[in-house]
DNA sequence: TCTCAGGGGCGAT
DNA sequence: ATCGCCCCTGAG
């Protein structure tokens, strides 16, 4: 195992969280994976051990996945201007974003809507056993998340078998887009706004999954998306008007937390959602890996 | 067995 | 700009 000197970074709420569906606790140790490679990741004090599969010793791609370049006590004393903000900060400590991969990101939320975080999770894994690849490693069985190239051309009840109803043909459009258009080698290059407008091209893509594949994959950190959590943030907590319309809310956080919304909205997010979450008790981790892994709430 | 909500988007109006 | 519908899952 490699290891990184990390400071305050809280892995269960960043990777468990909302912001990923692609990381399960088994033990100690936190397993990812992505279109190209598995992740085994864990912490001991201040020290971060990690290996990637199949191709090993990936540091350059850890850093940036974890976005270990950033300053975040700057972050955290830029947004911590209200006590909705500390109690948030309070409850999930040393929590972070991510930058994840653009393709699997986009994807993973065009599967999302109108579902569950659980359900979302439960989708990825069955289609990463059905169309993704498979890495063994010592002893342990990874599937990857699925090539776009293979989600392009699936059988459209390969799809539909992994329970993920009308989205099925979003996600075969959207695959086929990418892959004529070139887009994921361009998408970074972009502003926020023009990349904003060219994700809402795509199938299944609205406002709410642009502005996740924004600041949970291409580091637009001015932006949060706004869902039904956002949206209780917003009423119960800030006493804003239930009726506002989606891009008056996203304007909001925007114009409230300035350029690290997406660190604020992401605090926020798993903030009202563990108040209902609480009770809801432990999960099963879905890839059917051995037993022993620790509850974890949802 | 049933209801209901879930990190919404699409297409018709 | 609004609105009904979309497929399915997990939880009560």
């Amino acid at each position: 195992m490699n290891k990184l000197k990390v400071e305050k970074y809280n892995l269960d709420a960043t990777l468990l969280g909302g912001q990923s569906f692609s990381w399960d606790l088994i033990g100690e140790s936190y397993y990812g994976f992505t279109q190209a490679r598995a992740i085994k990741l864990r912490q001991a004090g201040e020290n971060l051990f990690w290996q990637t599969y199949p191709k090993r010793n990936d540091e350059e791609f850890m850093r940036k996945y974890l976005r270990l370049e950033t300053d975040y006590s700057e972050i955290l004393s830029a947004i911590n201007k209200d006590e909705h903000m500390k109690r948030a900060i309070e409850q999930n400590p040393n929590l972070r974003l991510l930058r994840q991969d653009f393709e699997q990101t986009l994807f993973s939320f065009i599967l999302s809507t109108n579902r569950s975080i659980k359900s979302v999770r439960t989708a990825v894994r069955k289609l990463a056993r059905k169309l993704g690849e498979k890495v063994v490693v010592e002893n342990d069985t990874f599937y990857l998340f699925p090539k776009t190239e293979v989600l392009a051309f699936a059988p459209l009840e390969d799809l539909l078998s992994c329970g993920i109803g009308y989205r099925a043909g979003y996600l075969r459009k959207t695959a086929q887009s990418l892959l004529e258009s070139g887009l994921s080698r361009e998408i970074m290059n972009y502003k926020e706004g023009t990349a904003r407008k060219i994700l809402l091209w795509l199938a299944g893509v609205g406002p709410k999954v642009a502005d996740c594949v924004l600041c949970f994959s291409l580091g637009f950190d001015t932006v949060t998306p706004v869902d039904v959590w956002g949206k209780r943030v917003l009423n119960s907590l800030y006493g804003l008007n239930p009726d506002l319309k989606y891009d008056e809310m996203r304007n909001w956080f925007k114009d409230y937390f300035d350029k690290y919304t997406s660190w604020a909205g992401q605090f926020l997010f798993e903030y009202i959602r563990s108040e209902k979450i609480e009770t809801n008790g432990s999960w099963r981790d879905p890839r059917g890996f051995s037993p022993g892994m620790k509850p974890r709430k949802f």
